[in-house]
DNA sequence: TCTCCTTTTGCGAATCATTCGCAAAAATGA
DNA sequence: TCATTTTTGCGAATGATTCGCAAAAGGAGA
């Protein structure tokens, strides 16, 4: 796999906002449509098969983050919309849950919905 | 909401198999195409806004699940695809995560991928 | 540097799950 | 039964994502 230009611009923005997650589309608004869509779809399933970058659906379109640095997730504000990044906390139960089945856990995904601080109910 | 013949024969698929998620063109085919795909699919929405049914969205699709009784997830094998039900490990977790931030926690979505027993590598 | 081969990219079209608009049908309740 | 509201079927539209293919870029060796 080669780091080309484009790859290594869009890994940049992953890397340059550590909290955040992108969708295809916002990185193409961010890249001032530099790059072609079908590249950047392409580009973001290959870094989530190399691990670089973790994939969630959050109302129907995927968004990626970054996690090669640490292992986290989200919390979906179902008002503001607003995304909150968690620490992975649930890695021990996972594996604990996986070996008593025989079964060997490659990744996990986890997201949560509900209202932020601002949105409460 | 009314409890109409086509909800009930829906609701009764995921009744009388309490392990299995069920995607919209899977109840069309359990259900011999007697019922619109589009009415399925506001039937599932319905269901999960009612709290009947967690939805997961699994390789592209939206997938199913009776949560009525049991809060529970799936480990999807990543070979075979066969989806194992587990029990909910991670709601403690969750919410002391959640109460940190001042999130107030509605539901989450949690699955697993790996490969199962048979699959194993 | 030039050449050859492999990988990546852009483009436009295709795909596929899901949603929508609207008129007909079914359910409810007085 | 009649009137009103909700649900359904149908076909078309949507929108994110993927595909095929030819052109461009990258990398390795001479």
């Amino acid at each position: 796999m080669r780091l080309t230009k484009h790859r290594k611009q869009i890994l940049d923005i992953f890397m340059e906002s550590l909290d955040n997650l992108y969708s295809a589309d916002m990185l193409y608004e961010v890249l001032d449509k530099q790059i072609n869509i079908a590249t950047i779809y392409r580009t973001l399933e290959l870094f989530q098969k190399e691990g670089l970058l973790a994939k969630s659906i959050i109302d129907g379109s995927a968004y990626y983050y970054y996690t090669a640095k640490d292992h986290h997730h989200y919390m979906i504000c179902l008002q503001c919309h607003s995304k909150i990044k968690i620490d992975c906390m649930v890695h021990h139960a996972i594996d604990d849950t996986a070996s008593k089945e025989g079964f060997q856990v490659k990744q996990h995904d986890l997201t949560v919905y509900g209202y932020c601080k601002n949105c409460h109910k």
